[in-house]
DNA sequence: TCTGGGGTCCTAGGACCC
DNA sequence: TCTGGGGTCCTAGGACCC
């Protein structure tokens, strides 16, 4: 059987790890620019606030109920996460993490939710982050089994697991269609209209139909749902195959040199994620964009690629070929909220082919790069190119971030020992 | 006034080829 | 005047996920 681990409303568990004092309140995490809502406590989520809410649409209940509210701190999120799949790795078959805070793994058929449990509960004594755990027959139907712990096992096993045929039926019946992974908003609105409400509906369509008025993909959802599991549902191979750094600025940028700055920092934070993982790229994108919210003033937004003749990670290349990309779409008279870098076409450094006619230095770029890669892990951004600017004004702000705890030794927590 | 960031896969349509 | 059919590759954009 498949079974899934979910971590409870995971960013306000990280940071309550750190800061116990924040159990029981209601508490959010924000995005970039403290801008819209991203994780929220089980007090917060009582109160009505929805998942990806502008924190300025809301600015009232938050005052009103003293909702406490983090920017957020993905460094500790990830490493927090690094530490929970290291466990379960150790403790389950065929791990495959699918996201920052879940992972598939798989089952024997006599599990009971009490063997769950003890996994859980493992969990969360080591790491203080809780879990929830569902099973069933295939992935779909795991994700399903998940939310049902979710919400009905919290005090009790925090595990569910869906297998009697009658019973996926009553669950199936009970459960909105655009609460199934795989459907969202679009095709929810195409199946409400066809009377469609519930998984039940859905799971009754012919097969073919699914298909041929969707796509492929629905249809993989639809044999999710009959408890058959597809191959590629998730890609076995966990390889990344992009990398991309954007942002939305703190304000809107009007001058060329700033945006350059910001596409430099970008195109920087992408080569050290692509050394990281020793490899190269071979195509590069960049774009840029105004502000999607503002009807007032005539907005821009435009992107360029390049092929990277001789695929590289050198910072100072990738820095080369992306301020070019951009003097080759930038307009004067527009003002710009959002950029972004991307590196795709991702292969192994190793393969790299020496070409004779290559006008770098490879040998020569590849030491320097990781000399500076061994400075900056000890202080972070302490060298860097001119290129990327001094000021940033344009980085967003974030005013109420928790410490680095686990990954920064500036940070780690002391422990007064005077009893 | 204030609206995130990082991914994946699929599809349609154009360019090009024989 | 009449203007095929089949294939590949590439790209942009859509839909979905956390």
């Amino acid at each position: 059987m498949r079974a899934l681990v979910d971590c409870n409303n995971f960013f306000v568990s990280c940071e309550r790890v750190f800061a116990p004092q924040l159990n029981g309140l209601p508490v959010v995490v924000l995005s970039g620019n403290d801008g819209c809502i991203i994780a929220r406590s089980n007090e917060a989520k009582a109160l009505g606030i929805p998942m990806g809410a502008p924190v300025f649409k809301w600015r009232n209940i938050i005052e009103s109920e003293n909702i406490k509210c983090l920017s957020g701190n993905h460094a500790l999120y990830l490493d927090m996460s690094r530490r929970i799949m290291t466990l379960l790795s150790e403790m389950v078959e065929n791990l495959t993490v699918y996201s920052v805070d879940e992972a598939f793994f798989q089952i024997p058929e006599d599990y009971s939710e009490n063997d769950l449990f003890l996994i859980a509960k493992r969990i969360e004594k080591c790491t203080g982050v809780p879990v929830s755990i569902g099973a069933s027959k295939s992935q779909v139907l795991a994700k399903l089994a998940s939310h049902i712990a979710k919400k009905e096992r919290l005090k009790t096993t925090h595990s569910y697991i869906l297998n009697d045929k009658s019973e996926v039926h009553c669950r199936l019946k009970n459960t909105p269609i655009g609460d199934i992974w795989g459907i969202g908003r679009k095709m929810n609105a195409a199946l409400s209209e066809i009377n469609i409400n519930t998984a039940y509906d859905f799971a009754m369509l012919p097969k073919k139909w699914v298909k041929d008025r969707f796509s492929i993909t629905a249809e993989r959802t639809w044999l999710g749902i009959h408890g058959i599991d597809c191959e590629n549902a998730i890609p076995v191979d966990s390889q990344r195959q992009s990398i991309t750094v954007s942002q939305t600025f703190s304000h809107p940028v009007r001058n060329y040199v700033e945006l350059s700055e910001a596409i430099s920092s970008f195109a920087t934070s992408c080569s050290e994620k692509l050394r990281n993982e020793k490899k190269i790229a071979t195509r590069i994108m960049i774009y840029i964009a105004g502000d999607r919210f503002n009807t007032s003033e005539a907005q821009y937004s435009n992107s360029a690629t390049a092929n990277i003749s001789y695929p590289t990670s050198s910072t100072i290349e990738l820095v080369e070929y992306a301020t070019k990309l951009l003097k080759g779409i930038y307009r004067n008279e527009f003002a710009y909220k959002k950029a972004g870098v991307i590196l795709t076409e991702l292969i192994p450094a190793s393969n790299l082919q020496l070409n004779l006619f290559n006008p770098t230095d490879t040998a020569k770029h590849s030491k320097l790069m990781s000399a500076v890669d061994k400075i900056n892990n000890n202080c972070p951004n302490i060298l860097k190119l001119a290129a990327n600017g001094i000021d940033n004004e344009w980085r967003p702000r974030c005013a109420n971030k928790s410490k680095e705890y686990t990954t920064s030794f500036k940070d780690i927590l002391t422990i007064n020992c005077n009893i």
